[in-house]
DNA sequence: AAAATTCCGACTCGTTCAGTAGGAAAACCC
DNA sequence: GGGTTTTCCTACTGAACGAGTCGGAATTTT
């Protein structure tokens, strides 16, 4: 279990969508424009999430990406995973206490899995709406037809 | 906060050192003969975990290295933060909710920590006599002088 | 003197991460 | 139906990092 950045870019779009996204789909130039990201690397990032069935797409104009599900129904654990490819954590000890340690480091995992798994996009949306008022639109008055 | 393999590697070995270092230190050819890892590879391990002041060396024949402190007083958190540099966990976030995002980030890596604050060598340890009796010492006839 | 051992620093090799790039296919709007 | 907007697909690059090797110097014991 690994969280590198690409994941945390992940849970940031997917929160972005869940505030701005009400029932029209979000194109990913609006996410990438507000979130400062690329949409190239955001089209890559989004490509995990829908093959995970986070999201679904609508092509062509006025199209975008939309939540497949409630965001109080969506855990940052499969955000998580939705985009980090599956990641071989092959066990690194020796002929002594292999099993020991591969259940030790096995919890490990696990805990980091509960932690990701008790939060949700609707929990952090809340947290943001509660915090940080006017931060979800900040940047939307950039270059907006 | 990351576990990479070295780290899980210091844990090995630290726990080979405290299962056969009485008080006479233990060469680093030991270690790697019991553990199936290479002594230069240990080397470097084990230059981390002295500087951090885990464990003291003895030059010389008959030398080797000797926990600095009771296998109690270890936790996993200190051997693998000996280890691993220091890793720069930049946040990825765009401008919205940056500082909601890198706390909770932050917590994930709490999380990680107190886990591996709360295991200490000597409780490894235990769990090792407990579970595998013969386990410590089955590499131990391959070639010993 | 010889052997055992830590110590030091460089170096290689492969993988992964982050991000870019170009263009094809689909859907919409006029 | 043509242009525009968007997703979709696939490849590529450059840099960083992880894992592990290598050669040899310094130190201590025997």
């Amino acid at each position: 279990m690994n969280v590198t950045s690409r994941g945390r870019y992940a849970v940031t779009a997917l929160l972005d969508l869940s505030l701005h996204g009400c029932q029209q789909p979000v194109p990913l130039a609006d996410v990438a424009r507000r979130q400062g990201l690329s949409v190239k690397y955001l089209e890559q990032i989004f490509c995990g999430l829908k093959h995970y069935g986070l999201v679904e797409s609508v092509r062509g104009a006025s199209g975008g990406y939309r939540l497949c599900r409630d965001a109080d129904a969506i855990s940052v654990a499969e955000v998580v995973a939705a985009v980090e490819a599956q990641k071989i954590t092959q066990d690194a000890a020796g002929p002594v206490h292999q099993t020991l340690l591969s259940e030790f480091w096995a919890g490990l995992s696990d805990c980091m899995r509960n932690y990701l798994e008790d939060a949700t996009l609707a929990s952090l949306c809340e947290c943001a709406r509660d915090g940080q008022r006017a931060c979800a639109d900040n940047a939307d008055e950039s270059s907006a037809a």
